[in-house]
RNA sequence: GGUCGCAUAGCUCAGUUGGUUAGAGCGCACGGUUCACAUCCGUGAGGUCGCAGGUUCAAGUCCUGCUGCGACCACCA
């Protein structure tokens, strides 16, 4: 029988196995069911062309625990999954693979050609990630997986924009964006990087002048660190209470580049005395605080000056087409040549790049489309502060009530191809006529439909002063409505090219992946329809709102509030009860991992090195609430697979004048390279896999488990399930008993509180502290008894079955195969009562364990026997007597602690090897013997000629040293009038009575000194 | 500059509402081939709880300041 079960776990093959037997089995699947609570989790939708990575690995690990427990606990649980089709992200990579490897442009095969392609690439790469969260061990419905761009995500987008624009929270403005003049589109603030660029600070003066072009011979000096944009300066500005400037306000400076004449502004937000020169130059178009300024003194009026790659345009005059880096050189010496450039100054200048082209981004003044935040903040903030949001660690709600306190607009569109294109069709600059004609054919169409499918807008304004009206037409149709669009492109209406913010849909993720907004039918399985709702969509309202929302913090601003946002507004409700905000994994000098610092696990390399299962483990054991973790990394050398720690330098380490970067392996002593940023290794060249050695915690604790399980199986033959009565229970049974429900309430209060570190210790301990180091070697000669095996063997499995289900949603490979070879054994089993196993460990129900099983008292019994053996173990150790050596030992202690000594002496055999003579108040300490005293009990150990006198006299004093200090510490605080007087009377009595028990310590520690030195 | 964290053993981390001798895993030292497990067993060493004040009978825990580290937000002519 033993062959049957390995010594060592080995994963790989569970993994595999367990899986398709779960899918197969339909576990994943959550449907409605009126009779059971409904848990729902959606998935932080991973981009669907990124790697697995170890944020993943966390956050993916902690939503399959949590979706586990609860669907043991009796719950529908769906755990929704998902990709984003992450707009940038995605179009860059494209891009860039396609300009690498046929040198095309986006512009060389046009808009609908390069959807198609990333359309193609997302296929291949959704299965990769998806593959990968499966290898984790995620039990999502799988069936329900949806892509952001899918056609059910992309009605839910299409009909939230519909209504925003018809409720007026949608329009169209002029901004400052950055701007990527790379990529040619706008991308928002949290998708830019600063970097400190070494640059120059130059000091120029524009001439004062007075009535229209002369000048007054004043200057005005002001200093700038992009000269270029003086072509579009449109004001110099000074602080209104700078005395210097005070005679100049009102006045005009010339551009001395082009002659234009600029007005002297007074702006107490811009200027700032004590900077600079106090006066600075304002180019509203191409800084954001400049336009800012703009924005309170119009009259100043903006002049654009880039085109959208990043040249000058018609603005700029003689500068007309050069880039903007030349440009810059042009005006610098020109100014110069003028005799207008007073300094030059070297600086460190933080410049924004751009997160996905790496180039530097320009502020950019563009039409751009905007969310009104207004309202919608005001009433995700409230969702939080009336508590129907919860954030765990409640720290977290800071964070996301700031932010959505400053209520900034959200700037929706982006100049990509991939993605929601925005659902508006316009027509502009139209004279009264035309614009009458093109209101009436609108009318036409609206008049076709009850519903309303379209909503226009209509803008008049004149251009820039001339006086003439014109009229501008915004149309937003609604979802379904192709027939609608053709007509308004017959019309000679011409679509919006631009394309919704990313996170406009991935902020729908928690009712869109439910079927909203369609009410009629069930969100399809598989791609295929789902009628089991006859009629109705009995999905969205079973699961909406969700549970728990579990993810990292850098993320909380922009989607936890905006889902928040965008739930009230489309279903008015919050989108989920709970956030859980689980901690960042760093590396082992404390920065986040990345594939740009070579300092990145895998976790699929920790996957095969380990199993599934460590990796949770380990993982969750990291989850705690309060501080982030780091993880020390390591190369695997690929000769012999040793561990060598990543240091700094293998980080940094580039190639030396060709020379590729290696590491030699101490134990081969061969050399390897490694996976980095800094180079590519060699063709053929056996590479290290990174890997960190923390992930041997988890392996170890299932390997121990495995381990623990096979020795009960092995010692179950002959189980017959039967009730367990609980007066035929021993010592040992009570007490494992009582610490396993302690253990179960444990983990669920832990969980409850998203503790997750709490709850992998709690069961660790137990595991390995309690029921392997201590119940099972004390169970081993009852199993060799045929009396006692019957009993013995129940209680055995009970636990073990207890056990598993435990930790099934923690490591659900193994304790599925352990819960499938137990089934052989033991197919009814359980506490008290034995009831048949269910098809699988992971829909077995959790354990709910009486808390009358827990005896406090019995535990510290149970403790007395545990110091006992731990005394006696002590004294072998020290003495360095061999385990098999016999020894005696002696107890002095009350009658009532005699008595459960006398009942537990086998054990004392069983675990220590030591035969308790004998035990009561009238035991004297037999000389030459090692002594030990536990409080209330003393023991002694004849060793005539085994011991030292010296030594054991030495250890003795020390003991007797440690007393000392203790009791005078005691005495102290007890000897404190204050402490006496205002400390609970409760606190005072205990202290009392541990110097009570430290002075008998001492007494015999005493009593035994003086019996050695005689 | 604002906000939120963090600092406890060589390393990575726990430490509930203040209350006996501050814990765990890894690492380290010593000893172990007893029929579940060497991915193991037993024993042990190792800490001025970042620094300085304060509150309290009592502070790793509460308050203030400082130092260092991290994250987010804002700003940077």
């Amino acid at each position: 029988m033993s062959q049957e079960i390995p010594k060592q776990y080995d994963p790989a093959e569970d993994q595999a196995k367990w899986y398709s037997y779960w899918e197969q089995n339909g576990y994943f699947d959550a449907d409605p069911d009126p009779q059971k609570p409904a848990h729902t989790i959606v998935i932080p939708l991973p981009n669907v062309t990124g790697a697995l990575h170890m944020g993943h690995a966390l956050n993916g690990t902690l939503q399959d625990l949590i979706t586990r427990r609860k669907r043991m606990q009796g719950f529908v649980a769906l755990w929704m999954p998902g990709t984003d089709h992450a707009g940038i992200a995605t179009q860059a990579v494209v891009e860039r693979r396609m300009l690498e490897e046929e040198g095309l442009t986006r512009h060389d095969i046009g808009r609908q050609a390069l959807v198609n392609r990333i359309w193609k690439w997302k296929e291949v790469y959704e299965q990769r990630i998806l593959g990968q969260l499966k290898s984790l061990g995620a039990s999502c419905d799988w069936r329900r997986t949806r892509f952001t761009l899918d056609e059910v995500c992309s009605k839910a987008v299409r009909r939230t924009f519909f209504k925003l624009f018809k409720d007026g929270l949608i329009f169209r403005g002029k901004r400052l964006v950055n701007w990527d003049t790379y990529l040619q589109t706008a991308v928002a603030d949290d998708e830019v990087f600063e970097e400190e660029t070494q640059g120059f600070f130059w000091t120029f003066n524009y001439p004062v002048v007075e009535h229209d072009d002369f000048e007054t011979g004043e200057k005005i000096s002001f200093s700038t660190t992009r000269p270029e944009t003086m072509l579009g300066d449109t004001a110099v500005c000074v602080h209104p209470s700078d005395e210097r400037y005070a005679h100049l306000i009102g006045k005009k400076v010339k551009i001395p580049l082009n002659g234009r004449l600029i007005p002297i502004i007074a702006d107490a937000l811009l200027a700032k005395k004590e900077m600079g020169t106090g006066a600075v130059k304002v180019t509203p178009a191409h800084d954001p605080n400049d336009y800012a300024c703009y924005t309170r003194n119009p009259q100043i009026g903006i002049i654009n000056l880039l085109n959208p790659d990043g040249t000058f345009n018609e603005n700029a005059g003689e500068y007309q087409g050069l880039d903007r880096y030349a440009v810059r050189e042009k005006v610098v010496e020109r100014m110069e040549s003028l005799g207008r450039l007073e300094k030059i100054e070297d600086r460190l200048i933080p410049i924004k790049h751009s997160d996905r082209s790496k180039t530097p981004v320009e502020p950019y003044l563009s039409d751009q489309w905007f969310v009104k935040m207004e309202t919608l903040a005001q009433n995700a903030i409230e969702g939080v502060e009336e508590n129907r949001v919860r954030f765990y660690p409640a720290r977290y709600a800071k964070t996301y009530l700031d932010w959505l306190g400053e209520k900034r607009d959200w700037c929706i569109s982006r100049q990509l191809w991939w993605g929601h294109r925005i659902p508006v069709w316009s027509m502009s600059d139209l004279q009264k006529e035309p614009a009458d004609k093109i209101a009436k054919s609108l009318e036409e169409i609206e008049s076709q439909y009850s519903n309303n499918p379209l909503f226009v807008r209509e803008m008049t304004d004149g251009p820039y002063g001339d006086g003439t009206i014109l009229c501008n037409f915004l149309v937003c149709v609604d979802e379904g409505y192709p027939e609608v669009e053709d007509k308004l492109e017959q019309l000679g209406f011409t679509r919006d090219p631009d394309v919704l913010d990313t996170w406009f849909s991935s902020a729908l993720w928690p009712h869109e992946t439910l079927g909203w907004p369609d009410t009629d039918h069930n969100p399809p399985l598989n791609g295929e329809p789902d009628d089991s709702g006859n009629g109705t969509n009995t999905v969205l309202p079973y699961f909406y709102p969700g549970s728990v929302l579990v993810t990292s913090r850098d993320i909380i601003t922009l989607w936890v509030a905006r889902m928040v946002l965008t739930g009230l507004y489309n279903m008015g409700d919050v989108p989920f009860k709970h956030v859980h905000v689980h901690p960042k994994i760093l590396d082992g000098f404390g920065s986040t991992m990345s594939k740009s610092k070579g300092n990145g696990v895998d976790p699929v390399d920790l996957i095969g090195k380990y199993g599934t299962d460590a990796v949770r483990f380990t993982i969750a054991s990291f989850a705690g609430e309060t501080q982030d973790v780091r993880l020390p990394v390591g190369y695997e050398c690929p000769h012999c697979a040793e561990y060598i720690p990543q240091t700094k330098q293998h980080q940094d380490a580039k190639p030396k004048e060709g020379a590729k970067p290696r590491i030699k392996c101490p134990k081969c002593k061969k050399d390897f390279q490694y996976s980095s940023p800094n180079y590519t290794p060699d063709e053929g060249e056996p590479v290290a896999r990174m890997v960190s050695d923390r992930f041997e915690y988890g392996r170890n604790f299932c390997n121990k488990f495995w381990n623990a399980s096979r020795f009960a199986m092995l010692n179950l033959e002959g189980y017959a399930p039967g009730e367990i009565d609980p007066a035929a229970l021993r010592l040992e049974d009570r007490w494992i008993l009582s610490r396993l429900s302690t253990t179960a309430h444990e983990v669920d209060t832990f969980l409850d509180r998203y503790q997750f570190d709490a709850a992998t210790r709690a069961l660790r301990d137990f595991v390995w502290n309690e029921f392997c180091d201590w119940y099972l070697e004390m169970i081993k000669p009852r199993l060799r008894d045929d009396d006692q095996r019957p009993l013995a063997q129940r209680v055995l499995v009970g636990v073990l079955d207890a056990l598993l289900r435990l930790l099934s949603p923690f490591a659900p490979f193994i304790t599925e195969e352990l819960w499938q070879r137990l089934k052989e054994f033991a197919p009814e089993r359980g506490l008290l009562t034995p009831r048949p196993a269910e098809d699988s460990a992971m829909i077995a129900a959790w354990p709910a364990l009486p808390k009358e099983w827990q005896d406090h008292s019995l535990e510290v019994r149970f403790g007395r026997l545990q110091e006992t053996v731990i005394a006696v173990r002590n004294v072998r150790s020290i003495y360095n007597i061999p385990p098999a050596t016999p020894m005696k030992l002696y107890m002095r202690c009350r009658p009532e602690v005699a008595a459960d000594l006398n009942d537990v002496s086998a054990q004392f055999e069983n675990l220590s090897r030591i035969v308790l003579e004998a035990a009561g108040a009238e035991i004297e300490r037999p000389g030459g013997s090692a002594s030990f005293t536990l409080g209330d009990a003393d023991g002694y150990i004849p060793l005539e000629g085994l011991i030292d006198k010296e030594a054991e006299l030495a250890r003795q004093q020390k003991e007797a040293q440690k007393l000392r200090g203790l009791i005078a510490g005691t005495e102290g605080k007890l000897s404190n009038e204050g402490f006496i007087s205002r400390a609970p009377e409760e606190i005072v009595q205990k202290t009392r009575e541990t110097l009570e028990g430290y002075k008998k310590q001492l007494e015999s520690v005493e009593a035994v000194i003086a019996a050695l030195s005689e």
